[in-house]
DNA sequence: GGGGCCATGTAACCCGTTACATGATTGA
DNA sequence: TCAATCATGTAACGGGTTACATGGCCCC
């Protein structure tokens, strides 16, 4: 499922800039499962209006660049519902705080407890935020995947908390780190480079 | 954290061939929070064969191609723990599923029941499948990490038990699906394409 | 005054997937 | 006999991220 549906998609809970989509991927409801940045969004509505998937009207504010609204087309909302029927693909999770978990032998104690309390407070604040939302006047499939939500944030949150200290004070080995930057590998290892 | 770092932390567990560290991803303890496929492996454990981060030792076999079976380096590990201790990025989770349950409005009923049963069988299925381990001789961090698989697997399987219905029996729209296939947007929307 | 937010868009790049190429062995 | 598994590798393609380019407003 590409960024061109989940816009759509988007499109479908109200009218929005590509600004506003991009927002609602951050902080919004969608935030939980997908993600997309502007570099995608801004070409997908671009593409999706060459399309007639979607149309524009442009507000013209104060000082900043014109404002494009853009609003889903019957055949956009055609195309979605399309989308959806088609059988989903496996979810795709890659977790780097999970990696290092597994392989906490391998981290210096006191990254690892960093780590693993930021994680934590994450869902934490994951949680509290899903809590905060007002849940009058929402529909059903709303709620459903809130309480989703909720049952992984507080769920997971939990088992880490009671399990805290069985990872936290397991035996590490020795650090000896080398020449790593910016999560690009910078070998140096043994002998010849290119 | 690419593909390259991952083959270095695969190769702490054990040697391997890139074949086995495919399977690692798709039925280990990786496949929870990782996937990889060959057309990344291979390349990776070129690249770090290159570097000196891994040796390897061909054996001769039978009748099929020789098999590489790689391990790793010291200067190999120097960098996976290197890694490690670099800021993790964010999770990043796509779950289409969890579209299609956001969406639900825009489906088939019948659609919806599959893929929600469907997605509950296989939390379930995983679920059993950590419980079929043996966790006698496992370290504190792998215990850790599958008892994290494990409070994930069953909260939200038996969240979804419970509110199966809520979601299951919400009214939706009517279907009018065009043009879509294999996951792409074949649009033919309203008026003009190029 | 300066940082952050509003606002759109492009281009280069990176990384990974998919599909292709090859081929023998084993078990149903 | 036919499918699946073992086994490695390449090439094309795709999709998305990062960084760049631009610029004014608003609040501290």
């Amino acid at each position: 499922m590409d960024v061109k549906t989940l816009c759509l998609g988007a499109l479908t809970l109200r009218d929005a800039s590509g600004y506003e989509i991009r927002k609602l991927f951050e902080e919004g409801p969608f935030g939980h499962f997908y993600d997309a940045s502007y570099g995608s969004i801004y070409p997908a509505l671009a593409y999706l209006l060459k399309e007639g998937l979607v149309s524009v009207t442009e507000t013209q504010q104060d000082g900043r660049p014109d404002k494009k609204v853009y609003s889903l087309t019957p055949g956009g909302l055609s195309v979605f519902k399309a989308a959806l029927a088609e059988k989903p693909t496996r979810d795709r999770i890659r977790s780097e705080h999970m990696v290092r978990f597994f392989f906490a032998d391998y981290m210096d104690p006191d990254d690892l407890k960093l780590v693993f309390d930021t994680y934590l407070a994450e869902f934490r604040a994951m949680s509290e935020k899903i809590r905060s939302l007002d849940n009058q006047n929402i529909s059903q499939p709303r709620l459903f995947t809130r309480g989703f939500g909720l049952a992984f944030y507080d769920g997971v949150a939990a088992y880490m908390e009671e399990n805290r200290d069985q990872l936290l004070t397991a035996p590490s080995a020795d650090t000896g780190v080398v020449n790593f930057q910016n999560g690009k590998l910078k070998s140096v290892g043994a002998g010849d480079d290119d």
